[in-house]
DNA sequence: ATTTTTAAGTTAACATGTTAATAATCTCAG
DNA sequence: CTGAGATTATTAACATGTTAACTTAAAAAT
């Protein structure tokens, strides 16, 4: 046995643990692992998701590049989730008349069955999350989160 | 002109805005924009990036399962950012002896050569968000993430 | 010692992320 | 009115995310 073994390597990687994107990766698979099984039960993605749910607050139809921002979702992933979701029928696109390059998608019956069915457990699990970390902090954590894409956002 | 002509759609999607795992996306997004062309300029990808870091960070070869997690990518992703870094010559995969089923990664020449050179311009981008969004509320964001992380890990 | 169970990686299949190129349409200067 | 330039969406190509199935090897059980 050597004396000068070196000592069992540290659990904890400190400098890749200090790194914001990791942190911020890390916190959104923890929030999106309790999240995911629901969205999965239902036969959707968490990206479909979003984008059905912008339809549905915003309440009217919404041409592509608006969806896909407001849904933080790129113009190519859009283009192939609506696919999908129109097969399925719980969006229509259809082209805008009078600006021929637009598309303008609008959600359907199908589309709003889902969310209403959806959404009570998403509350559910968005409680359970404020129950554990605390509601005032998840609100400052928003804060701080938005202040920082603003910020950042030039 | 109508008068009960509807006024621009807000640009603000409230209530999408409100959800955790977007802004943390968001967020991400956000802070990865100004990292990514660095990576890009260097011909990396951000996770062969992760993985290159954890094994310089690290020191020594670490199997894939602890490599995986300390990077936080999924081992199916691993598996396939091997072959590549594998075929740059940049890290080296071998069988473990003594337990066949692990692979033992470690860090080449040109792994670390990458690190760096591309390591000072990650601490210049790193210093430039700091600078925009506060060091101290860098920080402070980095362990209310963790603390989130921790507190749904379960 | 053989069987059973666990564990570690890989492969497969599909969805999305990412960048660049392309197609179609619109705008606007000339 | 026309053609250059800008805008919107799609397609292409490759990398990664995600879950499940599968392979191999180690560990545990009988």
């Amino acid at each position: 046995m050597i004396l000068s073994e070196q000592v069992n390597p540290p659990e904890i990687p400190q400098d890749t643990q200090k790194s914001l994107p990791i942190a911020l990766l890390r916190a959104r698979e923890a929030v999106m692992a309790g999240f995911r099984p629901v969205l999965a039960r239902h036969g959707v993605t968490e990206q479909q998701w979003r984008v059905l749910r912008v339809l549905s607050e915003f309440g009217e139809a919404l041409d592509a590049s608006n969806l896909a921002s407001r849904a933080s979702i790129l113009p190519p992933s859009l283009t192939r989730i609506l696919k999908v979701l129109s097969e399925r029928q719980m969006v229509k696109a259809t082209k805008d008349q009078g600006d021929g390059r637009r598309v303008l998608v609008s959600i359907l019956d199908a589309g709003e069955e889902l969310i209403h069915k959806v959404a009570p457990e998403s509350r559910e699990i968005y409680a359970d999350l404020e129950r554990r970390y605390g509601a005032e902090k998840v609100e400052s954590l928003l804060e701080m989160l938005d202040e920082l894409t603003i910020k950042l956002a030039r």
